[in-house]
DNA sequence: CTCAAGACTTACCAAATGGTAGAAAAATCG
DNA sequence: CGATTTTTCTACCATTTGGTAAGTCTTGAG
C-alpha cells in the first residue's frame, strides 16, 4: 500500500490532466480510477466527492501559479526590465505546466461550478498584479494605461498561446508555429510597444 | 404544431447557448428539451444524435462567422484602414454573438469530439485570412511579420476579450471593464503598433 | 503482540443519460 | 375529404454516473 500522500498526489496529477483536456463534465471518476489502476472509491475516500476533487486540483494549481509569479511581483525596484521578467516567468509556467492553464480555461467558463472558488483563490494574485503595474506606472517605468485592461489582454494572449493554439492547428494552420522562445519574443514586443513610456521608446 | 423548420431553429439556438455556456458534456438532452418545452425525442428526430446536434450547431455557427468576415476579406484595395475594418467587424460578431465565440472556445478544446469537423469548416476562412494579411504585407500596408503568429495573437485576444473576461470578473476584477468600444480601441492600438510599417508610424 | 487509525477495496444503488420502437397527431396535397 | 408524409410524443431500455455502506488489509504506536 502506498504510504504518505503518494496516491493522493497521483490522483491530483491525473485529475488535472483530465479536467484540463477533456473537461470536468467529460471526466468520469471510473475512467480516472482505471487510468490510475485504482478503484473509484479510493478517489472518493481522499476527496469526498467529484466537486471536492475539482476544488483540490484547483487549489493546488492556483498555489503553484501564485508561487511562480510571486517572486517576480515581489522583487522591488531593481533596474532590470521587469516586464520582461514577468513575461518570462509567466511563459515558463505556461510551458512547464500547460495543463495548469488548460484548467484555468476550463474553470473560468461562465457555467463552471468552480467559478466562486476560483474567485477566492485568484483575487489576491490579481490585486497584487494590478498593484504592481500601477506602481510601475507611478514610477514612470510603464506607460500609464488601464492596468486591468492590460492585464486582461496579457492574460488572454498567454492563455491563448498556451491553449488556443490547438484550434488554429486544427483549423488548418498546420505548420508548427515558431518555437516558444520566439512566441515569447513576440508577446514581449506587443507589451513593450504598448507599455513602454514614449520617451524611452526605441522600437 | 410548428410548421417549417421553426422547431429546428429553436433547438439550434438553445443548443448553441447551452453548449457555449455549460459545454457539450455538461448539456443533457433532457434538460435542453425541457427548456424548450419539447420532448427529447423531438431533438433526436431532427438531429439523429447528440453529436449530430453538435455538428449542426457548429456548421451553423461557422457559417455565420464566415459570412460576417467574408465581406471584409473580400473588399479589395480600398484605401481605407483595412485593419480597422477587420477588427471592427470581428468585434461586432463578438458582441452580437458572444455565444458563437463561446462555442468556438468549447469546441477548440484539445479533447473535443468536434475538432476534426471544426478543421474542415474553418480551414477556408483561415487560409483566406492569412492570404489577406500576406497581400497586405506585400503591398506595404502592413509590416512584414509572420501572418500565422499575428492571426493567433489576434484570435486569442478577441476570443479572450469575449469569453475570458469572465475569469477576471470572477477573479476579483469587479469594476466593469471599459465599454466595448474602448476595448476595441485598445486592441486596435495593439495591432497597429505591431503591424503598421515603421515609416508610417505616428503612434 | 495488540489494536486503533488510515488506506484501499468489493458490493451495491438510485438517478440520469443517450438512444430505440412505435404510436399518435399535424400538415400537405390530390 | 382521404391518403400520405412529416413531425412530435409516449413508453422503454441499457449503460454510465457519482455516491453509500461496509468490509479488508496495512501500518505504526504502545
Amino acid at each position: 500500500m502506498a504510504p504518505r500522500g503518494e496516491t493522493k498526489e497521483r490522483i491530483l496529477a491525473k485529475a488535472l490532466e483530465s479536467f484540463s483536456i477533456i473537461g470536468y463534465d467529460g471526466t468520469s471518476l471510473d475512467d480516472l480510477a482505471e487510468a490510475l489502476d485504482i478503484r473509484k472509491q479510493t478517489i472518493l475516500y481522499h476527496f469526498v466527492s467529484k466537486r471536492g476533487l475539482l476544488n483540490a486540483v484547483l487549489d493546488d494549481s492556483v498555489k503553484k501559479l501564485t508561487e511562480s509569479l510571486e517572486e517576480v511581483l515581489a522583487s522591488t525596484n531593481s533596474n532590470r526590465d521587469r516586464i520582461e521578467d514577468l513575461v518570462r516567468s509567466v511563459f515558463r509556467v505556461a510551458l512547464e505546466q500547460p495543463l495548469l492553464l488548460g484548467l484555468l480555461r476550463e474553470v473560468s467558463r461562465p457555467g463552471s461550478p468552480a467559478a466562486p472558488r476560483l474567485k477566492t483563490q485568484m483575487s489576491p494574485l490579481m490585486s497584487r498584479a494590478i498593484a504592481w503595474m500601477e506602481e510601475e506606472m507611478e514610477s514612470g517605468r510603464m506607460r500609464r494605461t488601464d492596468a486591468q485592461l492590460v492585464l486582461l489582454s496579457a492574460y488572454s494572449t498567454v492563455v491563448g498561446l498556451a491553449t488556443e493554439i490547438e484550434i488554429l492547428r486544427t483549423a488548418g494552420v498546420e505548420r508548427v508555429l515558431r518555437p516558444a522562445a520566439q512566441r515569447r519574443q513576440e508577446l514581449l514586443s506587443f507589451l513593450r510597444t504598448s507599455l513602454t513610456p514614449l520617451e524611452k521608446q526605441t522600437i
